[in-house]
DNA sequence: ATATATATTTTGACTAATCAAAATCATAGG
DNA sequence: CCTATGATTTTGATTAGTCAAAATATATAT
């Protein structure tokens, strides 16, 4: 049995690597995420892969194996399920439950946890419009909509680019247009065809629905 | 901050207590309660002491500091509302919740306690019937009455006996009449004045109201 | 290409929790 | 009053997880 410290590696191994997609994550990014020392990540890193949960390359990074990938998810689906239980049935505020839910994730069980997850009539988004992965560990991708069909003051994360011209794509990387980089939409007036930008520390963008509607985005809670 | 190990170690201590009404547990009740060799048990109440949660007497036992009593009745609170809401809102087996509750208490922190104290309706006795402690640790003692004004075929645990007569004793315990003791009552004759109690092994006991007036006793539910 | 900065690994040490087995204490009978 | 039995404590060892600081490898910039 994996005690909840290594649960709490894998997880988030495969949370960098979903959010970066990268295969091999540097200890350095481990050691951070899990607030410990490089030392500590590293020696971590040993013992992981002695237990067959992960591929340890020297001074390169760490990748999960199937067996930790299955448990890494199934540890997701924790995780995301009791956010929802958390914000759904008791009402708790959004800025506290991920603390919560990851203290309980270690010590729910799979029973439980499917009760729980009949209770709240089986869920496929947590609060913050993560996927929650599925009893077998496949983790439902969420479709991401263009730009131009977000609301005002909605706020989204960039998915992806679909236009592969050299122009706009130069001017998208200027203006942090992506993929991974959160936005507010401050402004959208349809009459004038244009709708308005800004990321959290400020930077703003402006665009016409045109262009808009090449940028594929997600709905993120912020 | 205490690790689930003495949470654990504190709340058996409790439940000892309570249950058998003595102020210092032995050792080798707690190690047989918590599954560990007496070795382990007398070395973990040598740091639970360095730590103010018990006092440790050499060669007789351990008793809870008010320190530790606190935090072994938040202990219990959670367990029993723990139970509770598997059973009332998950419909979990009764088989089962003990070891799931067991697990969840320590990782539940007070607020979400507190909210899901909220969301069940404060309830004040667990699926077992035993009484879940207050939020400042008091917990209430449950009104025992005499077993005369129980109804046919209620369980009842025997609370204590009020009348001191020598002779009356000596056949409440020959009869099994003591604290802790659980019986059904299995007869119920007003014109005759009698009562007729079962324990779960099948002993009997015929009673007199005279003499059930005197036996005080609490509704449990088998 | 060389020096400097950054990332990673090694080393040695520590704490919590545990076990097995030897040593010690306490007490109930004879 | 002394011994055998059972409970308790001691001793020495182990594992998981961690840190600090020294050592080493890699990447970057001139």
């Amino acid at each position: 049995m994996a005690t909840s410290t290594v649960e709490n590696y894998l997880k988030e191994i495969l949370v960098i690597t979903l959010e970066e997609e990268i295969s091999k994550v540097p200890m350095g990014q481990v050691a951070k995420v899990l607030g410990v020392t490089p030392g500590t990540a590293t020696s971590m890193a040993k013992s992981l892969e002695r237990d067959g949960w992960i591929k340890y390359f020297p001074r390169v990074g760490v990748s999960l194996t199937r067996k930790g990938r299955k448990l890494a998810m199934s540890m997701l689906r924790r995780h995301r399920l009791l956010e929802t239980f958390l914000v759904e049935t008791l009402g708790l505020d959004w800025s506290e439950i991920h603390a919560e839910a990851e203290e309980l994730e270690h010590a729910i069980s799979e029973k439980v946890l499917e009760k729980l997850d009949d209770f709240l009539g089986r869920p496929r988004f947590d609060p913050h419009g993560d996927p929650i992965p599925s009893r077998g560990g496949v983790i439902q991708q969420m479709a991401s909509k263009p730009l131009s069909d977000f609301p005002k003051d909605a706020n989204v994360r960039i998915e992806s680019i679909v236009d592969q011209d050299k122009e706009f794509l130069r001017f998208a990387r200027k203006s942090n247009l992506v993929p991974g980089q959160l936005f507010k939409i401050i402004g959208k007036e349809d009459c004038a065809d244009a709708i308005s930008l800004k990321t959290s520390k400020g930077k703003m963008v402006n665009l016409g629905f045109r262009s808009a509607e090449k940028v594929l985005a997600l709905p993120y809670e912020s």
